[in-house]
DNA sequence: CACATCTTGAACTGTTTAGTTCAAGATAGG
DNA sequence: CCTATCTTGAACTAAACAGTTCAAGATGTG
């Protein structure tokens, strides 16, 4: 069994991936790690590299493929930016729905535990939230909302964004979650209608 | 140095409290509460109990310390909702504006980790979620919101409130989360003024 | 065929953890 | 003064963890 290489990198990291988001950085050891992936510890260190490279790699992984997700949900919000974020929260909803997928959000939770983590792995954690939202101010901004009011709902949909994580990790129901996404579509959507009505 | 109890019950147990809502379950060890309070090992155990049970304890002791200020924030939710709303989260702003206190909130904290705690620890984390939503439906509907729509800001606000924690955990600014807030406080003001003018 | 490449299981070190027990010492109250 | 109560430091078991190394075996490629 050797010559070439037994397995597929991507799904190795996909596994490794999934372990973290399920358990954190922290709840996972390297025996978590090479039953998730299947592969000898020795492997994991020699493919993959250490706790802390593979970790960085997998919010990478994350990062890039649900960040795809998002950009391209919020691609229409020049002209329907009510659609661009109600489609937004779907990328989080859907992902959520997913059997297959642990609840929640690796960003979100390593964000949770920014104070007991290493400097690297926090730094890395606070740009990839940064990264989001930079992404929702530069859609809302580029929208028809005025600047503060993009701003403002720039935060508030990343932090609405990052509550669904943490209900479903506690177990809330669709209903719940899209209770709470409603409030704000409404509000953003109240806000455009108002838009160049001044009170 | 005996014969009579050397610490103040409260004080250890506020200090464990904070270990636990600063590091988590699972990173806090028995050496950490042991520093944290102050108290030698043998000591929390006769006196606090194992870690499970101190753990409950702190649990119930921030669920009751802060439960109460919502309380009573929400007391005038059924003539001002808005305003009641507003110190609603007023008392979660505060709570991370104080440098004596960690950032974020025990209770979200321990619903992210749900996943991988032991169950009696997880349905006491879900109650405590349970409660909490349980008391802005409350007083939501006591005020002059629709039901449905009364039960959609229950549900809201206690996910803005809780995306708060995430977002202080990750060095947010006070501005940032008044950003959040600020958009679900005016969406609830427009839906107040609105609840009479049928579209 | 031979070699380079890869996988694997096992081992080892050293640290940390939880949980528990015990004996020695100090003190307040009767 | 004496005893019950409390504190303390230390020790111990047993488990988990990270990190690393190594030798043995399998296999594809030249």
């Amino acid at each position: 069994m050797a010559g070439k290489k037994q397995f597929d990198m991507d799904t190795a990291l996909d596994a490794a991936m999934i372990q973290f988001w399920r358990a954190g950085y922290a709840g996972t050891s390297l025996d978590d790690l090479s039953r998730a992936t299947g592969l000898n510890r020795s492997s994991i260190y020699s493919s993959l590299g250490d706790k802390d490279t593979l970790f960085l790699r997998c919010l990478d992984r994350y990062a890039a493929r649900y960040g795809d997700k998002y950009d391209a949900a919020l691609s229409r919000a020049t002209t329907e930016p009510v659609e661009a974020v109600r489609a937004f929260f779907d990328v989080t909803l859907e992902r959520i729905a997913d059997p297959e997928l642990p609840d929640g959000c690796l960003i979100a939770q390593t964000a949770m535990a920014i104070p007991v983590l290493s400097p690297g792995i926090a730094a890395h954690a606070r740009e990839a939230l940064g990264r989001q939202r930079s992404r929702l101010r530069a859609a809302l901004k580029a929208g028809s909302l005025p600047g503060q009011v993009a701003e403002a709902f720039a935060e508030h949909v990343a932090a609405v964004n990052q509550s669904l994580a943490v209900m479903s990790r506690a177990g809330a129901s669709p209903a719940q979650l899209l209770a709470v996404v409603g409030v704000t579509v409404d509000a953003l959507s109240q806000a455009l209608r108002t838009r160049d009505v001044p009170g």
